[in-house]
Order: C-alpha cells, then structure tokens, then sequence
RNA sequence: CGGAGUGUAGCGCAGUCCGGUAGCGCGCCAGUUUUGGGAACUGGAUGUCGGGGGUUCGAAUCCCUCCACUCCGACCA
C-alpha cells in the first residue's frame, strides 16, 4: 500500500498535463511555473517577469552582437508614426490597417459626469498610429540621410516594442504588444539588397543553432504570406515538440517599394539619380515561446546554456545551524570560481527546503545544479546535475575540478539539446513516408492555434519537388 | 470579429438548477519533529463571489449589461 503511493508520487511530473495530455495548456503551465510571465490587466499584452526578461537580455546581448558584427549600428526611431506615412504604400497599408493601434487626441478632460475623456479641443490634426513596424517612419529617415551612393549601404536597427492589435492573443507567441529588434538596410542594387536579406536570415540561423539550441528551417514565403509590400520574404521555422512548425523569424527583401513610398534617393557614380534597395528583418519575444516548445519537457523549461538567465544554480544543503556560515561560505566561493570559469551562477539563498528548492530549479529549467553540503564540503565532492540528463545524470567531481567540469558539461549540454532538437525534427518531418504525405504535410494549414507554415529538410531530392511547388528553398 | 465555455481566497475547485451566516484542497503564516528527487502534525490569517445595474425583506445563486480569460473559427508581416 504504501509501495504504491510512493510509487505514484514518484512519476508525478511538476507541470500537469504533460505534452502528450494538452500541449498549449502545457506550454502556459510551463511559464508559469518557470516564473517568465504572465497576462496583464491590458488585454493581450502581457507582464514578462525577471526571470522570463533575463533571456530576452541574452537575447539582446548575443544577437546584438551578431548583428554588430554586420556592421549594423543601433538606433531609436519614435512609437508613434503619423497616419500618412504608413498610407504612402497601399499594399503595406493593407497589411496593417486591420491591427492598428491610433492616438487621435494628447490630452484627457473630464466630461459633464466628471468621467475622463479625450479633450475634444486637444484633437491632432493627423492621428498617429502606434508603430505595428517602422519601414515607414525610418524610410523617412533614409530620405533625409542618403543623397549619394556614398551613403549607401545604411544599416540600422533597433531594439523596442511593437503593437499590431492581435485578435488571439497567446503568451510569448502572438501578443498586442511585444518586443523585438528591427533592422533597415538600404542599398545602391537590388543584388546588394537580395544577397542581404539572405545574409540577416543566415545570421538568425546561426543565433536559433549556437544560442538557443534551435535547429531552423530556412523558407521563403509563398506570395500571399509575404510581408506586404515585399518582393520576397525569408523565413526560419522552428519546429515543436507537437510537430507543429512556427515562425522563427522574418527577413525581408523590400525591393524598392519603400524607397518609392519614402523617396530614398540618391546621386549614382554615373551622375544619375537612383532609388535605393531596401531590407528589413526582425526577431521578437516569440523565439522565447519557441524555446520553451523545443526543449521543455515534463517537468517544465530546459534552458539553453548561453540563454539561460544563470546557468549554474548552487543548492545550499542546511542541516545543521552550526555548518550553515561554512556552507553557505563555500557556495560563495563556488559562485565566484565559476564565474572565473566563464559560468553565470547564482545561490539558492531562500529558505525552503532543498527539495523545494531544487524543484524550483528543475522547473526554471536551471542548466546545472550544484548541491553543496556537509557531506561535500567533507568528502571534497561537488555534486552537480544537468537539467536535460534528469536525476540520473549526477555527476561527482572533485571541489577544485567543479569550475572546470560544469563550464565543459554545459558546453556538452547545448550540443546535445541541438543534436536532440535536430533529431526530433528529422523524425516528424520522415514520419511522412509518402509524397502526398509530406505535400499534405507542407501544405497544412493552421491546427491548434498554432500556424503551419512550411518548411522542408534540406537535400532530399523529393522535398526539393515539394519546395519548388511550395515556393520554399533550401538555403539562403 | 463569429461560435462555445469559464470567472468564488495566491493557485485549483465545490456551492448557482431550487435565493437564507462564504466552503474544500493546495499554498501562505506560527510552532514542533523532519530534511540529498516534491515531509508530517497542531494552530492561524486571507474573499469588493469579475464590474455595474435591476428584482427581492434578503442575491455567489434570478434578470439585464459590460469586462476578462480559455477553446474552436476568421485574421496573422
């Protein structure tokens, strides 16, 4: 009898239900106990939390640098842009004007019954829109800075917020408002402009693989799905572990649309007058919902070691008051060698009991725990566990080694998450053994709140026939 | 924005049909014993019952209305 309890409790998992049982209440149950966010009083705008914003920092930190090293310089364009500049291009007008945030008034008076309202004497003349994206307001921008071929290539981004007023909202994935980067670049050609566009997606590509342990699948949009006002649209699909694909991220080449709608013009060498080629790409807080779906498992978020907000978590193990100054002195000390070591590592200083918090550390999907105790501090040992290995890879190692063996651990764990990743991907996408299949499978449409896309497995001849069908292309 | 469902303590829920003192489990706080993959006992605190309006002696419960959330559609750069 009580065999049995025990038993159950055992292969209790934290997050209930598990992916197989319900996997979009999984994934919120995920964040939850993560402690990453959570919904706001602001309908579809959500609250992300420290433990959730850290990842978006490591985001901002490794990216941002990837995107340095293109020789992209930051920037800040406004939140609101006046309503006739996103009017200048029909087709993007189109695209956006169904989710559009306004200001029409920039002051608040109370009204007969004492309620506050917009001042109707403080009307703008021109509503503005809260920026869903700022081709338009940046192309303006461009039109002031570039007068010769001198100018040009321009490469700016920057890091802020949109809004596109989201019917459905869903945490991380599809939210009103939500953070990203957005990069402009303009060029002199339209090979400059192209072979751009592809080098931005291929940086993503590398951010999704050596960051986020994400293996991508480069596409191109189909026609109807690309960014409106766009000559070809680049994509990355991440795939989930319920073998639903979801967009990565977005490049852009524009052609020469916004340089028309902005008049971005500029004195060639030839002495003549030429309309730039533009790009933009972008990346948003969605590729952390993406995280989550590629690598949580049942017992809540696995983070990828360089996002991870701290990627050791040392677990003081109390017992007796008169060791706790030693141990808590040596967990100390740990954090400090292993920062040396290269590793973020933060200690568990609340008091819960180890086991809670180690749970909190499971859940958090810490890399790397660290239990130091009498016992270690005794006998020499670290005792330090990866996430992704369970309670089965506990790992023994001397004191003086600890800095070393987890900086390699950690290493090893973001190789293998990718490699699992990869290979989980390879199976859903083989699974479909017949052609048709695997058109069907292209082909989907949106299931379970999730879109499907398109995506392929690069230099299998037969999904290459389905590419060309599909307009997706293997490489970028 | 169309269809369906839900809103009661921090979380999960019962109570609503048939109006009559606001409940349970977990969590939280205090104490004791415990402590290395989710501890046990004892005691305790916590509620504009989503908001507003109406019916009634009396509303979590009935009626109207608004709001939010979840799921299914539509939309999704």
């Amino acid at each position: 009898m009580a065999e049995a309890a025990k038993t159950v409790k055992n292969s209790k998992t934290a997050i209930t239900p598990t992916r197989d049982e319900n996997f979009p209440e999984w994934y919120q149950q995920v964040i939850k106990a993560a402690d990453m966010a959570e919904n706001s009083p602001v309908r579809g705008c959500m609250i992300i939390k420290p433990y959730g914003f850290a990842v978006w920092e490591n985001t901002q930190k490794h990216l941002g640098q990837m995107i340095k090293d293109e020789e992209v310089q930051n920037a800040y364009f406004p939140l609101l842009i006046p309503l006739s500049y996103i009017a200048k291009e029909a087709e993007h007008v189109e695209g956006f004007a169904k989710e559009c945030a306004i200001v029409t008034h920039h002051r608040l008076s109370a009204n007969d019954k004492g309620q506050l309202v917009p001042d109707p004497a403080s009307e703008l003349a021109e509503p503005m829109i809260i920026r869903p994206t700022s081709e338009t307001i940046i192309g303006e921008s461009m039109h002031n800075w570039v007068q010769s071929y001198r100018d040009l290539p321009l490469k700016l981004n920057q890091w802020c917020n949109v809004m596109r007023w989201e019917m459905r909202p869903r945490i991380f994935l599809r939210t009103a408002e939500f953070l990203w980067q957005e990069g402009h670049n303009a060029f002199a050609t339209a090979e400059e402009a192209d072979a751009d566009a592809r080098r931005m997606l291929q940086v993503y590509y590398n951010f999704f693989e050596d960051c986020m342990a994400v293996p991508g699948i480069v596409g191109v949009k189909t026609p109807d799905e690309r960014f409106p006002g766009a000559v070809e649209t680049y994509t990355i699909e991440a795939f989930m572990q319920d073998g639903k694909a979801l967009q990565g991220c977005t490049s852009h080449n524009l052609g020469q649309t916004f340089a028309k709608s902005s008049d971005i013009k500029f004195l060639d060498k030839d002495g003549t007058q030429k309309l730039a080629w533009t790009t933009s790409w972008g990346l948003t807080t969605r590729t952390i919902g993406a995280m989550i779906m590629v690598h949580g498992d049942d017992d809540g978020m696995i983070m990828p070691p360089k996002m991870a907000p701290h990627q050791v978590v040392i677990l003081p193990f109390l017992k007796d008051d008169s060791d706790t100054p030693k141990i808590m002195a040596a967990c100390e000390q740990m954090k400090k060698d292993l920062v040396k070591a290269g590793v973020s590592a933060q200690v568990d200083k609340t008091e819960a009991r180890s086991s809670d918090k180690m749970w909190a550390a499971i859940k958090k999907g810490v890399p790397v725990r660290l239990e130091i105790g009498a016992r270690e501090l005794a006998e020499g040992n670290a005792v330090f566990t990866r996430r992704d290995l369970g309670k089965d890879g506990k790992k023994i190692v001397a004191l003086a080694d600890a800095p070393a063996e987890i900086a390699k651990a950690l290493e090893q764990m973001h190789t293998d998450m990718l490699e699992r990743a990869r290979t989980r991907l390879n199976g859903q996408i083989s699974d479909a053994s017949t052609l048709a299949e695997v058109r069907q499978f292209f082909a989907a449409e949106k299931q379970g709140g999730l879109r499907i896309d398109y995506a392929l497995v690069r230099g299998n001849a037969e999904y290459e026939a389905i590419a060309k069908e599909f307009s997706v292309s293997t490489r970028c």
